[in-house]
DNA sequence: GAGTCGCCTTGATCGAGATCAAGGTTTTGC
DNA sequence: GCAAAACCTTGATCTCGATCAAGGCGACTC
């Protein structure tokens, strides 16, 4: 990886160096002349765990870290309708008629780029354009997964589909019948809001689902599996 | 718009006869030379009720109707995850990776296209690429609106979100202070599978509604309200 | 190291909505 | 027009997950 980052930083002009070494977001999908423009323009940012993400027109690759994306009810009810793990490209390309917050649920590091410029190389490459729809039709088609999960799915099918969720972004090459640890970037209210549940049915699910051997809670964040595929068994799809 | 639909014939070539008259779906984004190899390569279809359209790579406009996609879990639990509601395009540029089936739940008229035109036109037309982006943005925000609905709001609440949600499709325009009436193209089964409830619940909700003076239910399928913002106080947002 | 605060777990009870059951109404087919 | 089927409503009861309540466990502060 060392080695592929020093033939990318030969090859190409930097964006920024994570940007650049992990081919993030985006990236991959410009020339040399183009990832020249977008290093000019862009800027790299860490953001603390709590903040919110400020819908000012810009886009950016995540580069690390985990974002919530919140919908509340008017008197304070919230539900959580997506989340990003790195590598996702974060911004909206239109106005949205409804509010959607945006949260740092870990600490995060962001590389903007300016609106503009995205939008102007979309309108001159279309490959652009292609990319950004299929990163919409990939977040289009999860809102529907979690829907049908929200509409239908029991509690602890719920829970067991949030927790091979988040092992799949963990480590998405993950074969699915050897162990995985990793860590819940997300407290229990976190988890209830993304759910449709209270804390209190997820941490009595989490009970159970440990009382089974399913999982293994070694400290409240951290979670260990013998086998995803024994969870993908009580997901209820 | 007789006289519209005389200009619009006279100015460019026709796809089909309803689809140009409206300007549905895409074609509004079309110059006249486009209109006119898609006019060669569209077919015009009439679905009955019931029909499952097949996802055969084409795209199509929706010229009448209303569409239903599902979701089903491994035990046939089912989960509704969108309507379409004329004049929707239908069709997904890239594969899914899960199934999700669509079934028109009215009769339904469809101009469909073949894709490799559409892709063709859209890397030569970057506007065509940005008006697909911009449906799936709509898309994507209406199913992260339902997704706080499922997860977070009443039965009652999500019934009267519901027929907002129908009424506001048959007439787009209409002022939310006078009344309204429509037809539910849905039985109470879909409308159950929509908001992740059982068909007694949803009949026991529109009874209460209909007992509040909030709706009439002129014939099971035919609803009206004497305004829509009496409803919206009903929704929880 | 005592105290406070934030977060999580577990138990007891409650209630919204599911399930079970019966009957009514509309549609369809002959 | 009648019978059957499909769909809808309403009532009785049950259950899953919510709510209420109490206490545990770390992580900070002083």
């Amino acid at each position: 990886m060392t080695a592929r980052q020093d033939v990318q930083q030969a090859d190409v002009p930097a964006i920024c160096k994570s940007c650049e070494a992990r081919q993030d977001g985006l990236c991959g999908a410009f020339n040399a002349r183009q990832l020249a423009v977008l290093a000019k323009a862009s800027s790299r940012h860490e953001v603390p765990a709590g903040t919110e993400l400020p819908d000012d027109g810009t886009y950016s690759n995540l580069l690390s870290g985990v974002v919530k994306l919140t919908r509340n009810l008017s008197d304070g009810r919230q539900q959580i309708v997506g989340f990003h793990f790195a590598p996702d490209f974060l911004g909206r390309p239109f106005e949205a008629k409804k509010r959607i917050r945006a949260e740092a649920l870990t600490n995060v590091a962001l590389c903007s780029f300016p609106k503009a410029i995205i939008d102007r190389m979309a309108n001159e490459m279309p490959e652009l354009g292609r990319l950004l729809l299929k990163h919409t039709l990939n977040e289009l088609d999860e809102a529907r997964d979690w829907m049908a999960a929200l509409g239908r799915k029991t509690a602890s099918e719920k829970v067991a589909s949030f927790l091979l969720m988040v092992a799949r972004n963990t480590d998405p090459a993950h074969h699915p019948a050897s162990p995985i640890s990793f860590d819940l970037p997300l407290t229990r209210t976190d988890i209830a809001d993304f759910l449709g549940l209270t804390i209190e049915t997820v941490s009595r699910e989490l009970s159970r689902l440990r009382s089974d051997g399913t999982i293994r809670i070694v400290n409240k964040r951290q979670i260990s599996l013998a086998s995803m595929a024994q969870l993908e068994e009580r997901c209820g799809d």
